[in-house]
DNA sequence: ACCTGAACACCGTTCAAGT
DNA sequence: ACCTGAACACCGTTCAAGT
């Protein structure tokens, strides 16, 4: 797996990059960012917290490693025999589905771009997308406005999972904010106030693909 | 301005959550999310830590209040006689400009979602997408993914934009990441490959725009 | 009701010392 | 080359005491 193996490390046990990120990882999907302390990893590896900075920089060097091997692992492994506009569609719900089971990235994700995981999500969106048939001048507008629009709405998703998962259940918060929106008064808020019962009931996996289609619609009849 | 005034409050300088908030946001604003700490605060508004507790419950309820305030004064003073397309493209960029202008707002939002200035933006996109003639049944979804549309891009080009503020320019940031994307190899990122040399000299503003326009041609084409 | 500021628990980071 | 763990500087938060 990586570059140069060190000469076989001696021991299985032996601390390395890899280890303390996959740990650093196990620990922010626990408790969330402040879940992560160098002392609380020191102690999980069975080691100090100094021997920590001799594999990684500092702590936000160590968040930027956990997010890019989660955007990783979300975007390898994309069969791409089902036409483009499924292949997209895959990706997005890949990436989708890993900011969602780790809600964390969504945070990192808005601090520390140009992961090293984008490139391949860039060559996945805009090789498809000219498959599509979107000529050359669009190409490139039009491939970052798709990668914008997945990390970003799959963030701001994340941002909403993280309420459901403090305890209360995900219709009894939807069902407190509609509750909210609903009391806004029909003269200021007139469509707020009549979309709020929707709000509890829908699938918010639906709705993101529902985006990404929209996306592709616009971009495919923009030509 | 307040629902309550407590009985004109006696002194200028006497402390309220809205000027803890306004002094937050200016320490936000010069020094990141790690410049904002209650003792700074307390200095700045020359009182003690313990004291900004009266009025605020912990930090990440500043936070959400600053994140809150910023987004809130996006919103308001949209001017709505200038047709829906065009509303909605100005209420966009007014999101995108508070962002681009206090980065820190970027990784809030990923944080607490639901936030008090969300019906407005709701609202105000809703509206626009209902008279461009979305029928009801996909008004909801349609609107949603417009607002995480939003939301989501904005913060993801803040953070590109936190780069360039520490110190380097924009386009030498951008021609050193376009130059790791040259190097990718054509075999294998053959689109990043291509692609990479229109990396330095894109407009994020136009390409927002581009990405909103992209959408709405999405919408309006789907019926 | 609101402010003060010392005190507590905790954290990122460093570094001399070890192997 | 890599690990140890005490030490330093700093931070969010609390709370008895003041006005």
């Amino acid at each position: 797996m990586t570059t140069r193996q060190h000469r076989e490390a001696r021991r299985a046990d032996a601390l390395s990059k890899e280890r303390i990120v996959e740990a650093a990882i196990e620990m922010l999907d626990a408790g969330g960012e402040k879940a992560l302390t160098f002392r609380g990893l020191a102690e999980r590896l069975s080691t100090g917290s100094g021997a920590i900075y001799w594999h990684v920089a500092n702590k936000d060097d160590l968040l930027a490693a956990a997010t890019d091997c989660v955007i990783a692992h979300a975007v390898t492994d994309v069969a791409g025999d089902a036409g483009p506009r499924n292949t997209i569609r895959t990706i997005a719900l890949g990436v989708f589905d890993a900011i969602d089971a780790h809600p964390w990235v969504g945070a990192q994700l808005a601090r520390r771009p140009w992961l090293a995981a984008l490139p391949h999500i860039f060559e996945g969106f805009g090789s498809q997308l000219e498959a599509l048939g979107v000529p050359e001048p669009m190409l490139f507008d039009s491939t970052s406005a798709l990668v914008a629009h997945v990390l970003g709405v799959a963030g701001q998703n994340a941002a909403n999972g993280r309420l459901y998962a403090q305890g209360t259940d995900r219709v009894a918060v939807l069902g407190t904010v509609a509750e909210q929106w609903a009391r806004l008064g029909p003269e200021r808020f007139p469509f707020v106030h009549r979309v709020a019962a929707q709000l509890p009931g829908h699938d918010d996996r639906v709705q993101f693909l529902a985006g990404v289609d929209l996306f592709l619609r616009g971009v495919t009849a923009a030509h």
